[in-house]
RNA sequence: GGGCGCUUAGCUCAGUCGGUUCAGAGCGGCUGCCUUACAAGCAGCGGGUCGGCGGUUCGAAUCCGUCAGCGCCCACCA
């Protein structure tokens, strides 16, 4: 068998995955083993894979197929949302593109726009998702608009509903003038700005005494139906009863005393507009105040107005100040820094509202989700995501879940001509419960809502939509899949989606959806900027795969995503993951070049790495375990990482590697083959392609078995003691390197090594280990020192390389004594713990008899070295 | 305005129960090597008074207080 030189992932990835996919090793079907399900985070069904999906399912993908080595029935359900708004708003784009306007268009013909926007682009991330080895099960993939997920929506509407959980009416919300539909609080995001604060004097009605009120939006005075101060104030009592005369449309409105107001802000008069701003609406409900709506939907001004009719909001904000200016009206302006509230998708500035919208109640939904997370039912990683989702549940609010768009799940209520409306899955069963209202209803007459809902009113039944646990409760898949075990997504919708997952998951299966939540973190670039469209600082995925490989750009996220912390991301990270699978490769051609000579006994030292290597292997192989227990999984990487690269690679192959042109012998060859395919396995969740291409080639393998589906190794418990030996060896071949790099004596001169030997140090065992790294041509046990050597120091034992004429006596001297200061500083300080009685009395036995070894040991090598300086300046 | 978190090597980060696995890892840097799997490599070496200041303790990166800087979440001061 030809095995390339060079590892080349281009030429194996997709190969593997048309391979897996073939043999449908993806696919999960309940069976007897206990299930492992993670949902993905679906994403926008048109959008593209960006640097933060490919963290999110790298680590998706790991969690899967570790768990399906482990021998759980793993399903990781792909799919994509529907997002409402956001596609909607880039087919009106695409549409205006074509020249075509949204207004001139049914809704029918618009929906048969956006399906089309859908079916060609829609999917092409999922596509993306293979490219990254993701190993979802696609012949599960759902799509939040598909038929069955779309019906679960519709039902659960209903059952809320019929729950008297969700109502109608006519509310202040987040106005979206651009996308022309209410938003949620959740997608309004605020932005400091750099503003102006208005002060301006409204006339008294009947006097020449006047009031100055403070905005930052005058152009909302024509909207003013009353003038609040604090009643508590004694600035205003006497205004009590008065009236006030609203500057430029000449309106008198009641002055009217309300706690809100702040004395201490502006001027302590606050101009009150019921229709445009949430507090002057309550106001206005306690005060039963008149509501003038002077905007459009589109946000600019309506006939209510009198006055600027068309123009746009902010348009009238510059042009009304110098008509109140002429109108004696504007007292001065002062500079200002307020919080204004934009559409988290439109950005544009969002207009409070008064409108009729669909709510659902939360505050008992919230309350099983609230419970289960503090107590850890459900544990977030990490555990501080906690106390921001308590908060946001103890003070959770009325969802606006009526979104007036075309692209959606349209709400199904049916209205009757008299305004009475029924409810109904279907526009068939409406007209059946309509018919029972009124029986000479026809058809045209039963009208259904235009409103579709919002995106998350889908999602948020995603892990049990995604096995129809909503129409069919009893159904396999729901059975068994349900609850999943993991998620993982970004922080940034804990509120949008984790959250309100949970709170169906209690809602309709009684359990929490997912075990666990893992957050990631946010990918940045160099600078610690936020990756964006905008910005343009963001990698092309796909590029950065063609060019490091998906394994490569996968260790890449990873080596630097600690969990819930955000990584900054560079062209090093998978660089270095890249150079990790070539690394793996390298060892794997020279395992394979070996000539195999059965016939030979297995060296000493060759027996002794493996025995070594097995407990080395069984440490790390725990603490990955526990690493994954507990979601870190970079960690678990770096592990991996450093068994392949340092103890397999760096030091069990080099010491097993026969001389060159020389034969191995059997046994450690197949011991060594065994290893590999362990370290293989162990790499594979993290590095699916290249494993799988060696583990392919290290044996012969049967068409359809896979490494994915091989055995996660167990881990042996590993002898400390045989490590901790083992390590000494190691530093004791360090030390002859050390010598070597020191006097310039170049590899191939064997050299002479003496060991007089302590307490500690050294592990006569592996003496053939420490001649063959070494290169010794003999290793010699002596009881006094050697004189005309260099020395260096394991723990308590000494060792000497005799360098001939190498030694520079002045240096090795000088560096004798620092040694020797150092050490007597040393002891010092031990004595000074020892001779403390607080000390000996206070701290526990166990601490106290350390710091006598302590000065034991160091008494002892400071007789060694005052020997050593003697016997140097002896000479 | 309220709440949460962070600050440890040039960079990105570990550091559990306060104490010999406490000052660590990876990357980068520096030095020397093209040593026959791998220069995407090997060998070796530096580098941090653990943000500042106090306190508790026999003992503090670790616990407490405080100050400074950074980040995040929430909130109706026009």
């Amino acid at each position: 068998m030809e095995i390339p030189s060079k590892y080349n992932p281009a030429d194996v990835e997709d190969k593997w995955y048309q391979y897996w996919t073939a043999h449908g090793l993806f696919h999960s079907e309940p069976d007897g083993r206990e299930p492992y399900t993670v949902v993905i985070p679906p994403p926008n069904v048109t959008g593209v894979l960006h640097m933060g999906h490919m963290l999110n399912n790298t680590i998706q993908d790991i969690l899967t197929r570790r768990a399906r080595m482990l021998g759980k029935n793993a399903c990781w359900v792909p799919g994509t949302d529907h997002a409402s708004i956001a596609t909607e708003a880039k087919v009106v784009a695409k549409l205006r593109s074509d020249g075509i306007s949204k207004a001139n268009l049914t809704r029918e013909q618009f929906l048969e726009h956006a399906w089309d926007w859908t079916r060609n682009y829609g999917g092409v991330i999922l596509t993306q998702l293979k490219k990254l080895g993701a190993s979802c099960d696609w012949q599960r993939t759902c799509f939040t608009m598909d038929e069955a997920r779309s019906q679960s929506v519709i039902m659960v509407f209903i059952d809320l509903y019929n729950k008297g959980l969700i109502y109608r009416g006519k509310r202040m919300v987040n106005w979206d003038p651009a996308a022309l539909t209410a938003l949620s609080d959740e997608e309004v995001f605020y932005r400091e700005e750099q503003s102006k604060l208005y002060y301006l004097r409204y006339r008294i009605e009947g006097e020449e005494q006047y009031v100055t009120i403070a905005t930052t939006r005058p152009e909302t005075i024509l909207g003013d139906t009353a003038v609040a101060v604090n009643p508590n104030d004694p600035r205003f009592t006497h205004l009590k009863g008065k009236k006030v005369i609203v500057p430029l449309v000449n309106r008198p409105v009641p002055i009217i005393m309300d706690d809100y107001v702040e004395m201490e802000f502006g001027t302590g008069c606050l101009k009150v507009t019921p229709a445009h701003d949430e507090n002057d609406y309550e106001i206005g409900l306690r005060h039963n105040l008149e509501i003038i709506d002077i905007f459009n939907d589109n946000g600019t001004m309506n006939a209510d107005a009198t006055m600027f009719i068309g123009d746009d909001r902010f348009d009238v904000r510059k042009k009304i100040i110098p008509e109140l200016e002429r109108a004696g009206s504007l007292v001065k302006i002062e500079d200002y820094t307020n919080k204004v509230g934009y559409s988290e998708r439109t950005n544009t500035v969002i207009e409070p509202r008064l409108s009729t919208q669909w709510f659902l109640k939360m505050t008992e939904l919230a309350k099983p989700a609230l419970e289960n997370v503090m107590n850890d039912n459900i544990t977030f990683y990490p555990a501080r995501f906690k106390n921001i989702y308590r908060h946001w549940m103890e003070n959770i609010r009325d969802w606006c879940i009526s979104r007036q768009l075309w692209w959606g799940h349209r709400i199904p209520v049916y209205y009757l001509p008299d305004g009475r409306f029924v409810l109904a899955q279907t526009r068939e069963e409406a007209m059946t419960l309509a018919r029972e209202q009124m029986p000479d209803i026809t058809d045209a007459q039963l009208r259904q809502d235009d409103d579709v809902l919002d995106t998350w009113f889908s999602s948020w039944l995603w892990p049990i939509s995604v096995f129809d646990g909503i129409r069919f409760p009893d159904n396999d898949d729901i059975k068994y899949y349900y609850p999943t075990n993991d998620l993982v997504t970004a922080p940034d919708i804990i509120f949008f989606w984790v959250a309100r997952m949970i709170i169906t998951g209690y809602e309709y299966r009684h359990n929490y959806p997912f075990k666990n939540v893992y957050f990631t973190g946010i990918v940045r670039d160099e600078l610690g900027r936020k990756m964006s469209k905008q910005l343009g600082n963001s990698p092309d995925p796909l590029e950065l795969i063609a060019k490091y490989g998906a394994d490569g750009v996968r260790v890449g996220m990873l080596l630097c995503s600690p969990v819930g912390g955000d990584l900054r991301y560079n062209d090093s990270l998978p660089q270095q993951g890249a150079g990790f699978a070539t690394k793996i490769w390298n060892a794997f051609r020279l395992v394979k070049g070996w000539q195999v000579d059965a016939t030979l006994p297995q060296p000493e030292h060759s027996r002794l790495a493996i025995e070594w290597f097995r407990h080395k292997f069984g440490a790390i192989l725990e603490q990955t375990n526990v690493h994954f227990e507990k979601f870190r999984i970079s960690d678990a990487l770096m592990g991996v990482y450093i068994a392949v690269k340092d103890e397999f690679s760096g030091w069990l192959l080099e010491i097993v590697k026969p001389e060159y042109q020389h034969p191995i012998d059997g046994k450690t060859y197949s011991e060594v083959i065994g290893i590999f395919d362990s370290l293989l396995r162990m790499m594979h969740p993290f590095m699916p392609f290249v494993t799988e291409e060696i583990w392919q080639l290290l044996d012969e393998r049967a068409d359809g078995q896979s490494i994915m589906t091989a055995t996660w190794p167990t881990a042996r418990c590993c002898d400390e003691a045989l490590l901790a030996q083992f390590d000494d060896a190691r530093e004791a071949v360090s030390g002859i390197r050390n010598v070597r790099t020191k006097y310039n004596i170049a590899n191939k001169d064997k050299l002479q090594l003496f060991v007089l030997q302590g307490d500690k140090g050294y592990a006569p065992d592996y003496g053939s280990i420490i001649c063959k790294l070494g290169n010794l041509s003999a290793l010699t046990r002596v009881e006094k020192e050697i004189p005309d050597a260099a020395t260096f120091l394991v723990k308590s034992t000494t060792f000497f390389v005799p360098t001939g004429n190498f030694i520079d006596a002045e240096e090795e001297l000088e560096k004798l004594r620092k040694e020797l200061a150092y050490t007597q500083g040393f002891l010092k300080s031990v004595m000074g713990k020892l001779n403390n009685e607080r000390f000996t009395a206070n701290a526990p036995e166990a601490v106290v008899t350390v710091e006598r070894a302590k000065k034991a040991d160091a008494e002892n090598r400071i007789r060694s070295l005052e020997e050593q300086i003697r016997a140097l300046v002896k000479d």
